[in-house]
DNA sequence: TTTGGTAATTACCTTATGGTAATAATTTAT
DNA sequence: ATAAATTATTACCATAAGGTAATTACCAAA
């Protein structure tokens, strides 16, 4: 099936940013809330970001805006037809 | 522990989107990339939007942003201070 | 160099999201 | 009214995200 749908996070975007503010991962995990077992797996790729890490950070961070820190494949699923 | 960093849908709004575009959950389930199962919970409140979700309907909806669609509690979880 | 402290990594488990597929409800033709 | 589509709902299961807590790596001060 559509196997393309997933939020990734610009893990090198995000290490420049947190390097900038230095913020440690901890720091990071505990501002978002989440673990930062959570936070470490993201930035290393073993995890993708979930609905609380992408809210956390939209939420503490307005600063950031969702494409900067955030992306997604860009193909469409299956039966996809523009709308209106 | 924080309890409160989840990503909810604006379902009235997403609901009337769908109205207004004569779109079937099926349809739009198709669209976004996601089983009418998940879309039909989603819009009764019974799950909320995974990352699959959201990815979807950014990915898809250009014409609709993130905040339009979706919210999310405004609190700060535990450590957090503005950051610079 | 060892002690103490901070930061990062990971094994193990829990829980919530997503898919499948069956069922129920609703609508449209005939 | 009833059959046939279409649409919505839900039980059941698989899997991925998130937490806990232990471990490892790193670094500064004495």
């Amino acid at each position: 099936m559509n196997k393309s749908a997933d939020i990734f996070v610009r893990t090198k975007v995000l290490r420049k940013y947190l390097k900038d503010n230095r913020l440690s991962e901890v720091q990071f995990a505990e501002m978002i809330g989440v673990a930062h077992s959570t936070v470490n797996r993201v930035l290393n790729g073993k995890r993708n970001p979930g609905s609380k890490f992408i809210a956390g950070v939209l939420k503490n961070f307005s600063d950031l805006n969702f494409e900067q820190i955030f992306s997604y494949n860009n193909e469409l699923p299956k039966g996809k037809k523009e709308v209106s």
